[in-house]
DNA sequence: AGTACCCAATTTGCATGCAAATTGAAAGAC
DNA sequence: GTCTTTCAATTTGCATGCAAATTGGGTACT
């Protein structure tokens, strides 16, 4: 996110509505009025227009002839970013696999050693754990905007329960992506680990896709 | 470009303001005072804020203690935006050669075949076939929120000279390049039409990095 | 000459006011 | 009962006003 500035007011505002959008306490397709918004925040509309404004060009509101609604994303919309991401996040494994080093790589690995030990019922390490294991490859890639515009990609999929309905099984098969990943990356295999990466992605959507309502 | 909204005044200065900053009119690191283009512009300083903030959000400008300046790119974010687009690009590439039909094949290829009959000399043609070239390939992806991804990287190359300073050898290898990529699209060979595509962007924007001045 | 300090000018952040666009619903025609 | 038309209420787009933050430069002091 390339924040615009500090602490203002009207930062202060985008933030709030951001969140509000991403974690569906506002409902898709919610219509969103600037005088409301304004008196539920407690400030004036200029610091709501200019924060609409901007959630519009992040593609997380979209213009309506008259104010704005959350935006809904149509199953061929979710589709398309998760190629987006995979895109993005696999060339970002593949510049890690050449780039980073072998401290780096050991660090990976430890993760991934570290994830097999977690249940699934343990909700939070197993959320914190997966991402950890992807930021840290995405960091090892060294590339600053690929990093912005790969965790950018992630806001677009507000609204879906990614975390929570994960079974036995679809753990399984994460872990054993990861294993592949981190393999390639040991051998320095960067076309495979990129591969991998992407495959992991496109699967690991395809499983949350249905809950895309 | 995600463009928020109809023909606004608002919008109007946006669009402005961010062809004067692509197109190098406003140089790098350019100071700007929202009363000054307010009064240029002839209207308040309302839609210059909103178009300011938008500006900032999508890396045009950065903010200043007071006011904002026109980002000027150190030659490492020049680097790293060259792989984001590489990646992105590279990628739609595979998705192309895997979704176009023979028909959209054929018309990527006839593209490339008259662009070699244009001569260095001929800007307009050589930079128009190009474009018609990349473009063609990228819509063959069919993935809409990826070719927003491309184009929107494509605007951090403002006030380099892109397209004016080819040589004679530089337009040969560039052509070499597409001869490969479409070759590899006609054999539906998707990864090897990916890597050419990747190598050619890097090739490319790699000749004009010393002009990023 | 150099340094510290202070004040006026500049510039932003935000609130408010008003005209124009949009809407929804009531009233009227058939 | 249904379709039109009209009009008041709602809502946005933009201008303007004002307080607070920032700055630059002049003056006093060493």
């Amino acid at each position: 996110m390339a924040d615009t500035a500090g602490a203002s007011r009207s930062n202060g505002v985008y933030e709030w509505l951001r969140v509000a959008i991403v974690t569906g306490e506002m409902r898709p397709n919610e219509h969103l009025i600037e005088a409301d918004l304004a008196q539920r925040l407690a400030v004036s509309r200029t610091p709501i227009r200019e924060s609409l404004q901007r959630l519009a060009d992040g593609g997380l509101i979209v213009p309506r002839k008259r104010g704005w609604a959350v935006r809904e994303y149509t199953s061929q919309e979710f589709i398309e970013n998760s190629e987006v991401r995979a895109g993005l996040e696999g060339y970002a494994t593949r510049l890690a696999t050449m780039r980073a080093t072998d401290e780096q790589i050991a660090e990976i690995s430890a993760i991934h050693e570290h994830r097999l030990q977690i249940k699934v019922v343990d909700e939070k390490s197993r959320v914190d754990t997966n991402r950890n294991f992807h930021d840290a490859i995405i960091a090892a890639a060294q590339n600053k905007r690929l990093t912005d515009a790969i965790y950018r990609s992630g806001q677009f999929y507000f609204n879906v329960p990614l975390a929570r309905l994960t079974t036995e099984e679809e753990m399984k098969a994460g872990n054993a992506d990861h294993q592949r990943i981190i393999d390639a990356m040991i051998r320095r295999d960067g076309a495979v680990a990129e591969s991998a990466m992407r495959e992991h992605i496109m699967r690991t959507f395809a499983i949350f896709q249905r809950f895309n309502r």
